[in-house]
DNA sequence: GGGCTGAATAATATCGATATTTTTGGCTGA
DNA sequence: TCAGCCAAAAATATCGATATTATTCAGCCC
């Protein structure tokens, strides 16, 4: 009777509330602006109101939800300049980092990066070669290489940062993905930011991992 | 009937008790390590668990404090690395928003940090001569002005994260105080950042911010 | 004597019910 | 017709009590 279950059966409800909810957020289940009524959550999650409501102040916390005083939860929403915004700022600070983790690069971490895009590229990006169907390998490999290429810069804060500006970014590229699916080979933009770095070119580094970004946000704007 | 009542009276007691608690660790009254249990928190600040719970949920997502699943809220731990690393990027992180900030500059916004500065600079930093008293007006005028520094930046992710590293750094301020205070005169340090600004020459106000910080940083860590 | 087991204890996590607030919608009076 | 107001309805915020989970500590076996 002693059996060990697997971490995610023990895990408090508040936890994986939390977890389902940022997810459900992320992937644009839950529409940006959308009024997050407690007791639609309740009912939808089947939990009580306690989990709900500590899960929602965390995702406020952190810019996913936005909470009005008394007033309940919304969905935070989205707008073309508030992607601007981001992109431009995702530049600065992933560039910022990527320099620092330079600067500071090991033969550990350079192999890291390395190893990180072999896996990334060896995984097909869609599911379905005629229509796109997100493949969760892939979002998880590729999330893991742009984090290991800044993880050696030295900081926590930063590198969470960098994190937080990620997961937005997924987020509009998932709601982007809802409308349509634009073909793009992203595997060589990787590609030129790994050889860049092996080769301890600052600069390129810093200009490649621009360009991918503001590809990305261009992409993006183009099909609303 | 009708009375309108401050705005402090009317928020919710999830909103008061986040910020009496937020204002609780960040100048020490719970001092780090603490492990925060419910029931004293309820306790304490007389209220339910619900509010308690939540407040906690939301300083967790900000660093605040450190969440055990399971096993209760206990104060983020500080330490001497823990300081260094956030100096580090405090220096990072800043300076960019602030050759952000310059490089859009305005009228208005060079108007707003000399207003800032002129303000600061004509309170006292302590209530008393002999020996060191918080003023809280000069801590408030404090942060509006180095953040009115970075508001111009021309990202809300960006000020955000500087005004997290900013309270993050008070706490450690606060920490550092309570065992011994050093006299220092920071408006000479002030005026230059800013006299940089308003000459335009980026990287002298970049340099003179760097130094800023970095002084504080080493003064917190030559009391311990 | 020391480590293990397992109840007793204490704490966290969660629920269901209640108190407050906001919102809605119809009514009144100009 | 329309703005303003009041009451009803819906939703949020909060509480007190309960269920669950960690921790403690005494008793037991090796």
């Amino acid at each position: 009777m002693t059996t060990e279950l697997a971490p995610e059966s023990v895990a408090s409800l508040t936890l994986s509330t939390y977890e389902r909810l940022r997810a459900d957020v992320l992937i644009g289940t839950w529409t940006p602006g959308l009024k997050l009524g407690i007791e639609s959550l309740r009912e939808h999650y089947g939990t009580g109101a306690t989990p709900i409501r500590e899960a929602l102040n965390r995702l406020a916390a952190e810019g996913w939800v936005q909470h009005m005083d008394q007033r309940g939860f919304v969905v935070t929403p989205v707008s073309e300049e508030a992607l601007r915004e981001l992109a431009k700022t995702r530049v600065w600070v992933e560039t910022l980092a990527l320099a620092q983790a330079m600067q500071a690069s090991t033969p550990e971490w350079e192999e890291k990066v390395v190893l990180a895009l072999h896996r990334l590229s060896k995984t097909p990006r869609s599911l379905r070669q005629e229509n796109y169907l997100e493949n969760p390998a892939w979002e998880k490999l590729h999330r893991e290489f742009h984090l290991a290429l800044l993880s050696n810069c030295g900081s926590r804060w930063l590198l969470g940062f960098c994190e937080q500006l990620y997961d937005q970014a997924y987020r509009y590229r998932q709601l982007a993905m809802k409308s349509a699916y634009k073909r793009r080979d992203e595997s060589d933009e990787h590609k030129q930011v790994v050889d860049a770095v092996v080769a301890g070119n600052v600069s390129a580094a810093c200009a490649a991992l621009t360009h991918h970004y503001e590809k990305t946000a261009q992409i993006i704007l183009s099909i609303e």
